[in-house]
DNA sequence: GTGAAAGCGCTAACAA
DNA sequence: TTGTTAGCGCTTTCAC
């Protein structure tokens, strides 16, 4: 036989086909003794609920969309987070990538055909170009409120970025650079919590333009090892230590240290954000400020699931944050004399 | 209203319910003239088939289950020409990713569960361990045959690896270096072809354990080049170029031989599999062996789209193979003297 | 050529 | 506490 359905087990047990359908559904309107009996033989069955039927039954189906870019490593781990956090309370999530060969438009119109009661988004500037009100009433991972009509889960940059200028500090780094991402929400935000945090610890710095990837920190930091430029070990002004807008950019800035004859963590110490698979790498082994993804997804789940019971549009928009944290590795040393 | 359906169709026309449900599936049966109606007051309302009526009623639906690791970036580039393809066919693809969180029996019970048809799974290394039998019927990509019931849609290194060894060849290279992955089918097959290769040509080469991450690359690499390893420049069996299993493996041998204080393309060449996005990166412009996905994947679509339209289980088993060839970079340059 | 009706697997309103 | 009935949106007989 294929598989079995709930019109199986309501033969199999002698009750009717509701009956079943609300005892797995562990409704409080049915006696122990029929639920005990009706789950039993539905795990001897091997029965698994048919999500199309319920889909197309349930008026608000517990379904979040998620829209992403599964190029970007760190959307892949919120993903796998947002997963395992929505499994865990019963919510089923249905995944669109934004990619060579689909529109944020594409993809969102596909999910709210899958019944998505809710949408999280991350990282939406790739979507944001698209429609205005295409992400109302969306949860958004990740920035600055890019998104007006959106609830937004947020890293604070604040307490990450402390501590890595501190740690730098403590290894008596007095002048660093900032290697920038190109202009937006995030960007801004990063910046602001470095130059606060570098201004409180009596650092000074200098701040580049750069960008989100490797060739970006390639590209900012290769200038600045040269005869003279501020990264160079003869530089009267000499910068010690580089921060990077994340850890790809950092990684750019570690080849164009090691082609430039330099040790990184020894020479000249660089830092990223994201903590990404590669920061931990022994190849980089790179300095980073963790988002503690898993946390964010969860509280991403909170909000969507709120919206998804209470009717997805109402209420007033909320905004949480979760902290940021630093973990050192051999990228960032003491700072040489 | 929310969206429209059939029934709103059919009021709007005039005709019945199934009268548009065979016109809007181009059905022979339906004279040109409604057809063409139906169509137009079909677009005008913006309606779209909800997958999940359709899915519901349909016996046989056209929807192929994805197994892979969106971790791996390869296997996202495999998925987004999938998608492409499998869309411009009208067929659905739904995709399960192995993680953290996710097992492969898992992943596997949830796409049968989705009323698939046919399953690819992209490099089932990660999945095999699992259940002998779990994968039957299903459509490999990218190994040799590793799973006994199933297609395989493979690519062949040989032109490649010619191409490449032709290349190195040319430009002096006469000793490599060749870092090998973790036993495994792919593995082998790309050290075979290598070796024929090589062989060919008449170049000498070295085999050293490595793997498939960058960490592996650079602790494969980085012994070899230390005080008259075969890799370091006074040796007098120098050996000038490096092949890797894959492009991070390279990376890592790219990032052992500056550690080393030496030039990637200049002192010694490098070279990697996979085309990957950051072989295209300025950081490492990684000569690499391009495995064509936009191929291979309207390949594995083919497949998966005959065992759907014959009943999933029957055939003989197929091997498709698809050509690989060179991408020429500045990480492979002249031999040094 | 077209329509009426049944039913995919499930849930929910209404009865009992 | 349980059963009956209706129906989600769609496809597919079977009639006419």
């Amino acid at each position: 036989m294929s598989r079995p359905t709930l019109k199986d087990i309501a033969e199999a047990t002698g009750y009717s086909v509701s009956t079943v359908s609300r005892a797995l559904a562990d409704s409080a309107q049915i006696s122990e003794r029929t639920r005990h009996r009706i789950h039993e033989v539905s795990r001897r069955l091997g029965y698994q609920a048919d999500p199309i039927g319920s889909l197309l039954r349930t008026p608000r189906p517990r379904v979040i969309g998620l829209l992403c870019v599964l190029g970007q490593e760190l959307h892949v781990v919120y993903r796998d987070h947002l997963l395992a956090e929505a499994e865990s309370r019963n919510l089923r999530v249905v995944t669109e990538s934004i990619g060579p060969f689909r529109t944020a438009v594409d993809a969102v119109s596909n999910l709210r055909q899958l019944r998505c009661q809710a949408l999280v988004v991350i990282d939406p500037a790739t979507a944001a170009g698209a429609d205005p009100g295409l992400l109302d009433g969306a949860v958004v991972i990740g920035q600055e409120r890019g998104i007006p009509g959106a609830d937004l889960v947020t890293s604070d940059n604040t307490r990450g970025m402390d501590q890595l200028v501190a740690h730098l500090a403590s290894l008596g780094h007095r002048r660093l650079v900032y290697v920038d991402s190109v202009p937006g929400a995030s960007a801004a935000a990063r910046l602001r919590s470095f130059t606060r945090a570098a201004d409180h610890a009596g650092i000074s710095y200098r701040v580049v333009a750069g960008g989100a990837d490797i060739d970006a920190g390639l590209a900012a930091v290769a200038p600045l090892l040269g005869e003279g430029g501020p990264l160079s070990p003869g530089a009267a002004d000499r910068h010690t230590g580089v921060v990077c807008y994340n850890d790809q950019c950092a990684q750019g800035a570690i080849i164009a240290i090691l082609r430039a004859g330099l040790r990184p963590g020894t020479d000249i110490s660089v830092a990223g954000v994201d903590n990404s698979r590669l920061a931990s790498s022994s190849a980089f082994d790179l300095t980073s400020i963790d988002r503690c993804p898993g946390q964010v997804a969860r509280l991403a789940v909170d909000l969507a699931e709120a919206r998804i019971e209470s009717g997805t549009s109402s209420g007033p928009l909320q905004t949480l944050t979760v902290d940021t944290s630093l973990v050192a590795r051999s990228s960032t040393g003491p700072a040489p004399q």
